[in-house]
DNA sequence: CGTCACATGTAACTTGTTACATGATTCT
DNA sequence: AGAATCATGTAACAAGTTACATGTGACG
């Protein structure tokens, strides 16, 4: 049946929290919660909500809300049977990349300075984004004080300001060993 | 000329670090450094070194050290060039995918006790993980004591201990909520 | 009237993974 | 003798990204 395709779920289950919602929408609201730690482009979401209606996990209403070429979508006993069935799953824990950590890795054969800038736009860009969630800490709370749901989408913001928290440290720390460095190699000139 | 493509630089930088090496010998390479934050299996290795070797940014040498089927490979000054190049280019932020934290966003569709399931064996996996690089932490410097390259490597090993170190105080956190939750639950009754 | 947001989809390409396929050497 | 390690590669599959392609409705 259901092959391993992990972007059906998370379709599944944005649908699960809002009926009626279109492949548009889903995509909105995957970008405004999910986005730090799941992404789906609409390239994937259009094929994955054909093939769930075809297996009758959701069913499709054409033009349901405006005059705009609009499909909604909901999600049926079915489907949310096999969510829940895949939420029981086992996960196997996957390592990813990071290339600027390959950078870091093989930076004795770059420059200090270079080296220092990936570390300076990394810290940058991820004390951005733990910015955003930090809001999305406060924010959340207020707009859905009496959903169900709450309770986890402020344990995965919490999650991923913990992890960036972190790796802004680790960035000082190395920003710090890089300076040392610098300063010895000035030295031995 | 030169794709995108990121395994062909891990390779390379491994093959600056470790002259000599096979494509059996880059992926042991790899297993026991850069394994936690990037990965290559054979079938990604060998045809990048084919590919390297046509570009002429690394040069191979049949049945080099031992009577058995084996080609050791060398950079040379053109790849070494390619490599430095692409190590001073800037580094966009990639966002990895969390199997585990989607499953934990859509908890509220599962059972509590499936959700804390879920994170103690992420606690668990990631906490063997963090043992193994405090290890590696300890041993790098007893190895390569001399080696250039080694306050880089202990940099990168810093940060997987760094971030693992939060993910695991975030599931202690994750756990006791999840108690809470299961507790009012139970009152509710 | 122009721009932004809404709305859906296909095609081509890139990339990575798994399974398959084979065989030699070293160690116990 | 058998197992583990060394050693290289192909084929098929799965998955994801980017670019392409098109069109409507709301708002200022």
């Amino acid at each position: 049946m259901a092959k391993a395709n992990k972007s059906r779920y998370a379709v599944l289950g944005i649908l699960a929290n809002a009926p009626g919602s279109s492949g548009y929408d889903i995509r909105s609201i995957m970008k405004g919660s999910t986005d730090y730690f799941w992404q789906e482009t609409f390239s994937s979401i259009y094929p994955v909500l054909d093939a769930l209606e075809k297996e009758n996990l959701i069913t499709g209403v054409q033009g349901a809300s405006s005059g705009r070429n609009r499909k909604a979508y909901n999600i049926t006993k079915k489907g949310l049977k096999a969510l829940q069935s895949w939420l029981m799953e086992d996960v196997e824990l996957e390592q990813g990349r990071n290339e600027m950590l390959l950078k870091i890795f093989f930076g004795e054969l770059n420059s200090i300075s270079s080296n220092i800038k990936h570390i300076e736009t990394y810290k940058s860009q991820i004390s951005a984004r733990k910015l955003v969630l930090e809001q999305t800490r406060l924010n959340l709370p207020k707009k859905y004080p009496k959903d169900a749901g709450l309770p986890f989408w402020l344990m995965t913001v919490e999650f991923g300001i913990c992890r960036m928290q972190a790796s802004i440290e680790w960035s000082e720390y190395a920003l710090e060993k890089l300076a040392k460095i610098k300063k010895q190699k000035g030295v031995k000139k």
